[in-house]
RNA sequence: GGUCCCAUCGUCUAGCGGUUAGGACACCGGCCUUUCACGUCGGUAACAGGGGUUCAAGUCCCCUUGGGAUCACCA
């Protein structure tokens, strides 16, 4: 009875972007945190902009990043008897009314008062009609209180109240029938039993009308919270201009949903001086009262450095996983080569994304690669094939291949020939990997494995010897 | 324009009357080093402005300025 139920209610009319996707993890974590219950709701009562594309992008987005729903999805498209019957309800209990003026007529009125410097609110005309007009379609209109003010303290933002004779009042019900946002939304939280709602700040200026609606209907009002706008980096509010705003795009660009929770729970919320939360971390930690009350700036820098820290330290058998589908839109086949997790655990410091990781990890799996100009002009020369056959004769003797032996060897191998490390090191790495950035020689020849290794250094000599 | 909201480094933020205003990303240096990274040490950088209240204001109040949201038979 006292448990929180809290809601994400999406419309379908795109996919699961950056914002709503923030909205959805608070709506998510203060459910967990609370041992609440979390509901998915559709908004589509727009049926011409509703899609079903739409539902399964927004079920994917929260999929993926692991907030799971305890009831639902459930469709407004379906709670239409529902709101006819609220709607009806209101009519007979004198609270709303029906109006017959036409949209037309309306937007003229509306555009008189903006010209004459009036407020542009509805004025009323068939607020106290009492005749019918048998046949004239009609929207309802709901009969807002005209004096006093409505307040209510929102968790996020404090203190908020508005004066009762700035709001007008609103149409609940559409001449076709069909109820409109403002009704609906509240017939679904109250009957829902929402006792919190979460939702954007660009709904503050709803929600006065909607905790009249609850008074009206005899329901008991929830508890507010309104999450502050997320904006690019100029400022404006975040679209495709400042780059991909869908959450699924991140996925595809090689990003972890660990880091995009991570990045999207600290954008507006804090924890003290901390940065790095687990999900446990997160449940235990989370308060909605501590999200700041301000906008907040999308950082793709700060979400790569995150990345970067969970690739780091993610379970390289998971990432191995992960990093198929990049290997293969790069046209290799994951099952030949050397083992995968090997080859992942020598790219995880160095990847910022698994697109990163996928592109570095590419040399292992691809034999036959053109050596990098620069590299070969400068490492490639006649007098390094003496050492390369010399390496190849020590490395045959090695009764391990693993990677402390093999550094042993390179040790050794300086040493007896008198020569440094860097004289050495970089003609293996050009030879191994085609340039000059790999993961450390020692783990790549680990990974690749003698025969390899020594294939690739044969095709070297060959390829210097032209 | 009306209403509502917001304001600490470039960015995310800590701060809840007394601080050398802290951390993180990014950036710039040093160190480490076979490359790239990682790691590590250090550095640049902020309380929008003006009035109050107070012994004391980034912290409380007011105004100004600047941003933003919203004013539909969209959600």
């Amino acid at each position: 009875m006292s448990e929180v139920r809290l809601r994400f209610a999406p419309s379908p009319t795109g996919y699961l972007h950056i914002g709503g996707a923030r909205t959805a993890l608070f709506n998510w974590l203060l459910s967990r945190k609370e041992k609440g219950t979390f509901i998915l709701r559709i908004e589509d009562t727009d049926v011409a902009r509703s899609t079903q594309e739409s539902v399964d992008a927004i079920l994917e987005g929260m999929t993926w990043l692991g907030l799971d729903w305890d009831e639902g999805p459930f469709y407004q498209s379906e709670s239409f008897p529902l709101y006819k019957e609220f709607v009806q309800k209101l009519l007979n209990e004198g609270k709303a009314y029906k109006c017959y003026c036409t949209p037309e007529e309306l937007e003229a009125k509306r555009e008189l008062a903006m010209r004459e410097g009036r407020k542009p609110k509805y004025d009323g005309t068939c607020r106290n009609r009492t005749e019918d007009i048998p046949g004239k379609p009609f929207a309802v209109r709901f009969r807002a209180p005209q004096t006093g003010e409505t307040a209510f303290h929102d968790l996020i933002k404090g203190p908020i109240s508005f004066a009762n004779e700035e709001l007008d009042d609103l149409i609940i019900q559409r001449s076709d029938g069909t109820p409109t946002y403002n009704f609906t939304v509240v017939i679904d939280d109250a009957t829902m039993g929402i006792t919190t709602v979460i939702r954007g700040d660009d709904h503050v200026n709803n929600t006065p009308r909607q905790i009249m609606l609850y008074e009206a209907l005899g329901y008991p009002v929830p508890k507010f919270a309104h999450v502050p706008m997320i904006l690019g980096a100029d400022k404006t509010r975040l679209s495709k201009r400042h780059g991909a705003t869908s959450v699924m795009a991140y996925r595809d660009m090689g990003f972890l949903p660990e880091a995009m929770v991570n990045y999207l729970v600290r954008l507006g919320w804090s924890h003290g001086d901390d940065e790095i939360f687990s999900r446990e971390e997160l449940i235990e930690k989370f308060s909605i009262e501590a999200v700041g009350r301000s906008a907040g700036v999308f950082n793709p820098d700060k979400l790569l450095w995150l990345n970067h820290h969970y690739i780091m330290n993610g379970d390289p058998q998971r990432l191995a996983e992960l990093l198929v589908p990049f290997l293969q839109e790069r046209g290799i086949d994951p099952g030949k080569g050397p083992d995968r997790v090997a080859a992942v655990k020598t790219l995880q410091e160095r990847s910022k994304t698994m697109v990163e990781m996928a592109d570095g990890a590419a040399f292992y799996y691809r034999s036959e690669f053109a050596y990098d100009e620069e590299a070969a002009a400068k490492f490639l020369k006649p007098e390094v094939v003496p050492l390369y056959k010399a390496l190849l004769a020590k490395l045959d003797g090695l009764p391990d291949f693993g990677h402390d032996a093999i550094e042993a060897a390179f040790k050794e191998f300086c040493a007896e020939q008198g020569i440094k490390m860097g004289q050495i090191g970089p003609p293996v790495r050009v030879a191994l990997c085609g340039g000059t950035t790999s993961p450390s020689i020692y783990e790549v020849l680990e990974v690749l494995g003698r025969d390899e290794t020594r294939r690739r250094i044969e095709r070297t000599i060959a390829f210097v010897a032209k």
